[in-house]
DNA sequence: CTATCGATTAACCATGTGGTTAATTGAGTG
DNA sequence: CACTCAATTAACCACATGGTTAATCGATAG
């Protein structure tokens, strides 16, 4: 399993299914029963319930008994980290490095390199 | 494969792994080789191709032939989108949503729900 | 032409994932 | 107690994923 992974892996791979977003969706609006989750789709119930436990194990819902059903609700901040980490890239997607100056980057780096082979002999070593 | 997987699922699937966000990480400082990209990583070059073949599916690098080298860059628009999908539950980590309001709320809606029992026969039916 | 070098492809393996049906647990009703 | 109902667990299946080693391809240096 992914058990050994890091948060922002396990996150993303929970994230990483659309009937899980899906489900991530309606409880954003409120809490609701695993019957309710699992009704919009057209998938047996234990399939529901794995994608729960994926969602649990992530930690982006946690689950409550009340009688004999179990209340889910949203536990957003797992998302909070990985929107944390996307940012980072922000200015990678709103301009200038990804399309525009890239282009007169490209050439530019393009002779460094050139430059910086010439001995094609022992060519990148750790020291 | 996640081949028929709408976009969001396989960005979230691409970014699902630590290699490969380090490997876009490290492409956030500029286009770099393959060798370049695979040589902290304790790995094979086989798979280290592999990486780079489900960055470049998500659409997240872009290659570019230089002679025996192969350029990679990133190309963050995924990302945005990914980070689009978070933004919707911002709200839920920042604050009351998740920890405050719920806790009152729960209660609340506990006693709804009891009362909309009451006739176990027929409980929810798509009518 | 030959050797080398960066990178990919091929073939293979172990494990994880998403789904199924059937059986099981636990609570509430008659 | 017997039954039903929500949900989970068990056992199974097909296939994706992440890694390996060995072979291949294309470009360049000698």
């Amino acid at each position: 399993m992914a058990n050994t992974d890091d948060l922002l892996s396990i996150t993303f791979a929970a994230l990483a299914d659309p009937t899980r977003r899906a489900i991530l969706t309606r409880l954003a609006r409120g809490e609701a029963t695993v019957g309710e989750l699992g009704e919009p789709f057209d998938m047996s119930a234990p399939a529901i319930s794995k994608h729960l436990r994926v969602l649990e194990g992530a930690g982006l819902i946690a689950r409550e008994v009340d009688a004999r059903w179990r209340i889910c609700r949203l536990r957003a901040k797992p998302m909070h980290d990985a929107h944390d980490w996307l940012e980072a890239y922000r200015r990678h997607w709103e301009g200038n490095l990804d399309r525009l100056v890239e282009f007169v980057e490209r050439t530019h780096r393009a002779e460094a390199r050139k430059s910086a082979r010439g001995a094609p002999r022992a060519p990148r070593k750790k020291p």
